[in-house]
DNA sequence: AACAGTTGTTCACAGTCGCAGAACGTGTTT
DNA sequence: AAACACGTTCTGCGACTGTGAACAACTGTT
């Protein structure tokens, strides 16, 4: 089927296909995915069945689900990340101290993976959660990361991910990008003014390698009516980039 | 080669043992997780090529790890269960009103699977972290499950991963463990004195559903030092079967 | 500098095993 | 009771996976 270069195993391919089509469903019975994958129900059963044989899926309710095995996968690579130990209490402190939501993300392959999250008192209850994948260009956080990248692979990203307009305030030109870059570049911070979510406003400020490169970003994200004036111009800011900074040394130096 | 029950995708199956191995190692080579695995190269090099090309696995430093996409799956499992986002608040308390190390563990396929955990002020670093799969003979987590399983389902648990011994003083014949659990369910909670790590002692509540069977169960862990007296006797106990009580209730009330 | 030891990667062959579509058993709906 | 839905089983053909050997690129040794 899938005329795709060679030495790869396909079987594998339509297996993550239906896991995708899986998650994405939250739980589905055989008919259901193989009519939404466009594949016979016996091969989506057979995939099914090795998976859940190996329990990495569950039978449940009449209907399959994502067994908890990718939970330890998950913990797994998260864990791996130098990053995410080091960040962690630095995103916990910036939500106790502001009290509104924390979030840390990294890079990986051209797009945004949230880390971790952490929420003050006030926190406002959004829909992002650890592992999601976003596109850089539409979070303060992916445009703190793509500010600090070198110009080719912004490149490559733009040309692979496209500029996908999420909302109607959503970044959609490559012009726009570039210049929205250069004053993040000039500020050190990225700021997100309802562009995701009318109503909320983010600030971001990206953590960078040695190099100047970034890997990741941190930011608060709040209401409108709480980020204003001096906090969204100067207080917040400043206690994000605060925040990035330490992340910064304790990665290079430990 | 696996000569399996029939309609199974035996390529699956060795995608998910080179996963697997490549999980344990943190990050290895196609040479070395085929020797560790006794398959071919090439094969071994097919399923990291395609696993790679679809982004579950990265190549870094010259060495093959585990791609953060499976955070998102561990996440979406996680969140799938009810039980979790109840519970979590629960445990955050917990920990903090005891100043220890608070755990929610739930049974999947005979195992105990570590779903969550929240640090108090003085908590010990344990090697416990979500995700992590356990026997549930030898933590007071898994007994307190147990206890409040039906004995015909106890029965297959044992069968199939017997009662291996972890240290000295782990159960290890079903005597044993019929008699602890008639003890916890005398008592109503489990615990685990320096069976699993020397020093420290754990107090377990099971979390059952209606019909009285456990699906999980809720922690204290702390050292020996500070969990004695009427603390590790009544105290705690009463804390955490407390703990329990409200997760069942919003369990069946939501 | 040539060599022996790695490593990840490519290649071509052959036998197997995954894919497909149709049939089955069961339960629910009409 | 018939029609339809579901998950599961069956069977055969042909493509694809698994294999082992060869390859290119490096490393360190002689």
């Amino acid at each position: 089927m899938g005329a795709n270069t060679a030495n790869t195993i396909g079987a594998l391919g339509t297996s993550l296909r239906i896991l995708e089509a899986l998650k994405e469903k939250g739980s589905a019975g055989v008919t259901e995915l193989a009519n939404e994958l466009d594949l016979p129900k016996s091969t989506v059963y057979s995939h099914l069945r090795t998976l859940r044989e190996h329990e990495y899926v569950d039978w449940q309710d009449e209907s399959y689900c994502i067994g908890l095995k990718f939970l330890d996968f998950g913990e797994h690579a998260r864990d791996r990340m130098g990053i995410y130990d080091v960040a962690k209490p630095e995103v916990q402190s910036l939500a106790d101290e502001t009290g509104e939501l924390a979030n840390l993300l990294v890079e990986e392959h051209g797009e945004g993976v949230y880390l971790f999250r952490a929420k003050g008192e006030q926190a406002v209850n959004l829909d992002t959660h650890a592992g999601m994948r976003v596109g850089l260009h539409c979070t303060s956080l992916g445009k703190a990361v793509l500010a600090y990248l070198p110009e080719e692979r912004v490149d490559e990203i733009v040309d692979r991910w496209g500029l996908p307009a999420r909302t109607a305030t959503t970044i959609s030109t490559r012009e726009e990008l570039d210049e929205e870059l250069a004053a993040i570049r000039e500020r050190g911070y990225a700021t997100d003014n309802g562009e995701r979510l009318s109503g909320l406003r983010c600030v971001a400020a990206p953590i960078t390698n040695p190099d100047g490169h970034a890997i990741g970003a941190v930011s608060v994200s709040g209401p409108t009516s709480r980020m204003k004036g001096e906090t969204f111009r100067s207080e917040v800011p400043e206690r994000v980039r605060s925040a990035a900074n330490v992340i910064e040394l304790n990665l290079t130096y430990s």
